[in-house]
DNA sequence: ATAATTTGCTAACACGCGTTAGTATATTAT
DNA sequence: ATAATATACTAACGCGTGTTAGCAAATTAT
């Protein structure tokens, strides 16, 4: 009889919701079907519901853990006494972290929210507004503080979290630089375009 | 009887397409029936077929229209006699204008790509990948002139395509700023990114 | 006016989906 | 060893899907 095979410290809840988070970052989650996770965990798509109430609940478990993360991150951030713009860096490279070691995770909950049913599709868009302003408050701190140009500061936001989920792209090419580089590279472009130029 | 309207210069097909492309942002191409989109145009679902083969032929229209205007903008652009940097931003105004104005489609293309069936999808992969090769070239010839950073050209124009993308949340958030602001923050926030700082 | 064509309708199909019921087999606790 | 529990299986359900067949009505061509 086939059995889920443990991870340390895993539940078998957990290796499903992490199989899933990758077959739902590969098809989407609406056409990721419970028989195509079944086979991906090597089991009867039946025998997932022991572990799990619905396919709902995946999802919802991908999304809030990803959110509940960057959420912490941000708690963290805006305690620490550094400038607005070490906090912008700070930031970006946690996404940019994030992105590169949690990508499946983060990119579902990027990607797939939608499908998210209410109550938890308004809580989940609530968190991402909540995190959204409070970024952009950190931008116009530094804008005050001239550490940064005089821009959109919404906008801004908007352009640095979907930037760094261009990470999806790098994951998926064949010639890939060294994650690293990766982040060198993003963080020289993303917070060179915010400081002002002496 | 119910009868599909024609707005001046388009088939019924075109209006199809159209409507097609604000369901399939909306809900994705998966998760949108065709009968959601006959109440869409106001026609029963059987109906559409006269005009159209399948549902993945509404995702080819609409992929590999947008894949097209991109292109020959490319050809445009390195026609001209300009600067590297120039020649960026051309680009960047352009993807910006697109995402603005045809928003739908550009953003299906953009997410939905996946659900294609080959050949199309290899077809649509490689447009894709030579489009970025090319965008990439522009942004090395412009590293070699030292208009521009020394940055891996390949996860410049990653993070360029990825940050315009954004431009979905501008369109569905409440306090927009106007067009012309959001493309001027934009530029000055992603070519700012690129640029020597003197 | 009549014929030909286009466009719409109703009805139905075959299929894959998420999920449940009921049962068998492993594992763990007594 | 035996009882209790956790985990897996097979079978099947009701439902929504994309699509087709066959027919009716509207439009266009003769």
């Amino acid at each position: 009889m086939a059995r889920i095979k443990l991870e340390k410290n895993s539940s078998r809840k957990e290796v499903i919701i992490s199989k899933a988070a990758a077959l739902f970052r590969e098809k989407g989650f609406k056409a990721a079907s419970m028989r195509d996770l079944a086979e991906s965990v090597g089991v009867e798509a039946a025998s997932l519901y022991n572990h799990i109430k619905s396919k709902t609940e995946l999802l919802h478990e991908i999304c809030f853990g990803v959110a509940n993360r960057f959420m912490h991150k941000m708690d963290d951030v805006e305690a620490q006494s550094i400038s607005s713009i070490q906090k912008v860096e700070a930031l970006i490279r946690f996404h940019i972290d994030e992105m590169v070691n949690h990508y499946e995770e983060v990119y579902v909950s990027d990607r797939e929210w939608k499908h998210l049913s209410d109550p938890f599709l308004s809580n989940f868009q609530n968190q991402r507004r909540m995190y959204r302003k409070r970024f952009a408050a950190i931008i116009e701190d530094g804008i005050r503080n001239k550490e940064i140009k005089k821009i959109d500061a919404p906008t801004a936001v908007l352009i640095l979290l979907h930037a760094i989920g261009g990470i999806e792209s790098w994951h998926r090419s064949t010639q890939k630089i060294d994650a690293a580089n990766l982040t060198e590279n993003m963080v020289t472009m993303l917070v060179g375009g915010l400081v002002v130029s002496k």
